[in-house]
DNA sequence: TTGTACGCGTTATCAT
DNA sequence: ATGATAACGCGTACAA
């Protein structure tokens, strides 16, 4: 506020042409003589103007932001994603207005009510509270990352595919027996297929394996303590043989390996260890711990190609409305680090 | 895009009402009273009305937008200060413009003329690639996050007391030689007060001391590497001496801390580290590395206090323009964990 | 307490 | 190739 902004009609006036043709300096250039629009450049230049999107939001209807709602960014995986989608800004133009979720579902409610007041023209949904049939309700372009999808478009890595991997993995070790662990998730959350992949594989290939699900806690130490607690009666339990445990992420899968270094002063051969997600602690373990890598890059491509797709199609003729939602599947990536080293006979 | 959205004016016509008095229902409603706030209430609801922010900000200048321009988000720090700044949506209510610099002058400054094309009302700086001069020019709220800042408002850690109580704790332990390692970063860096806190201590307490500013590196494997040569280099130096090893950071100090476990199968009595920053490493490592934690939550809440308070300076009377900037700064927080034992004697 | 009339800065429509 | 004029949806004097 220096003052007062200048606007198309000052430099209409400085130049002696109209607002239109201001206008079209920017949107179809073409249409202007080549002097006219360097007279105009200068102007513009001189009057120090400063465009200003809202106006032209209010105009015609393009605001192109796209409003993201996401669990937390405390979480390797959901700050990636974001960090990855933030990213297409270069070649998709949107630029994103980002809410942190806290677990409420009447926050959330609340966060999309302010986007959809900011005429968002689609959104990216990483949260869980919210039923998919009230996101599709909303009536305007979305698309999910990693959770319930059922009524809205997608992008999920294929989780039953990197359990097994996972899987195949830690028997191709020489494992005796196969343990997952993991919490009680239920069968709608798309991590479920992958304790569904650990699940056939074994059952596919007649290995001995254990499932444990069970709670592991709500903070690090908790977690810590529980699975310093089942290592205890895995280590009692399957004594000489060897043990192949698939955790459901990096972290719990370095909380393991810790103990069991702790207790053997090195990791046993008996005991193959791998975690998910590719996470920056699976590398900086003490052992590079192997695990499943998700092609975060890929996901957050993917999820802006679907949205803009969407987006666009309802920027033109009619509706073409509520086609099916589409729901796109991202290989993981096996990382075969140093948990998993084959069994020495 | 359901037909057309519902206006003032639908409501207007719909309850007899002009379109003021609709609007003051919003902004003003203690100015109608209680039953025609009613009737209001009720056509909004049977008409479906959408409240358009859009509008709402080209006729009163309000956007409540703020810009920020970071860095990247895998580095844990400027997530979780991303994190924190995006929860402060709930006490102040500002919406939250997120771009990711690439490291580039000209990207980033696209950024900011895309940021004041929407009519930000502030900006949160934490890239490091424009000055803070040019940032200034822009006129414009701004508060910048642990960077170089003289000509703006600014947060920063007292990196000048982390180096120092870092250091003193190193002290403490009974370590004969102190040693840190950093890169060789500009002396405007507020994280150069890390390196002359630990020179000063050293020199106050005549505390024997290495000062190692080298290249560490640009991947991890490659600081991996440089730092295990600078170990061999260490280890064969001070043989008899216990070491106490101050580390930029908590990836750093971890990799370190890794070479030890590798080469001696524990952290050998005469070695002593510390880390910076408190991030996820710290405490997962397989032993939980002393280390010196930013309050990122005071980070962001201070950061957005200031910029709040220049924006409303703003928004009422005379410019009282280009204030002194003000400089915040918050106190780090020492993390004693176990790679900081008092030496045996 | 409520209404009138105009402004915010652009784009779209229809002319010329 | 350029212009005049009416939207876009809301806020705000000023009036009543």
């Amino acid at each position: 506020m220096g003052k007062k902004n200048i606007t198309f009609s000052d430099i209409a006036k400085y130049t002696g042409f109209s607002k239109t043709t201001i206008s079209r300096y920017f949107n179809n250039p073409d249409s202007l003589t080549l002097e006219n629009q360097q007279i105009i450049a200068t102007a513009l230049e001189k009057l120090n103007y400063k465009e200003n999107k809202v106006a032209r939001i209010l105009a015609n209807g393009k605001t192109e932001f796209i409003g993201i709602i996401i669990p937390n960014l405390y979480m390797h995986y959901y700050s990636e994603i974001l960090n990855q989608i933030l990213k297409t800004y270069d070649s998709f133009g949107y630029k994103f207005l980002v809410f942190t979720g806290d677990d409420h579902e009447s926050t959330e409610r609340k966060y999309i009510q302010e986007l959809l007041a900011y005429k968002i023209e689609g959104m990216i949904i990483l949260s869980h509270t919210i039923p998919s049939i009230e996101l599709a309700s909303y009536n305007i372009p979305i698309v999910t990352i990693e959770r319930e999808d059922q009524y809205v478009s997608s992008v999920n890595t294929d989780n039953y595919m990197g359990g097994v991997q996972a899987t195949s993995l830690l028997a191709k070790t020489g494992a005796d027996i196969l343990i997952h662990i993991n919490a009680d998730i239920p069968k709608q959350t798309p991590s479920y297929e992958r304790i569904r992949g650990f699940s056939d594989i074994c059952k596919e290939y007649n290995i001995p394996h254990e499932m444990i699900l069970t709670d592991t806690g709500h903070t690090y130490d908790e977690t810590s303590r529980i699975l310093k607690d089942l290592l205890e009666t895995i280590d009692t339990k399957y004594k000489r043989k060897t043990k192949g445990i698939f955790l459901p992420n990096d972290t719990f899968a370095n909380i393991m390996l810790n103990h069991l270094i702790q207790k053997y002063g090195c990791l046993p051969d008996d005991y193959k260890i791998i975690g998910f997600d590719d996470s920056p602690v699976s590398r900086e373990a003490i052992i590079p711990i192997s695990t499943v890598g998700q092609q975060i890059d890929k996901i957050a491509l993917s999820a802006m190609e679907l949205l803009n797709e969407q987006i666009e199609e309802r920027h033109k003729r009619k509706p073409t409305l509520s086609v099916e939602p589409t729901h796109k599947i991202i290989p993981p990536i096996l990382i075969n680090r140093k948990t998993t080293l084959p069994v020495e006979r």
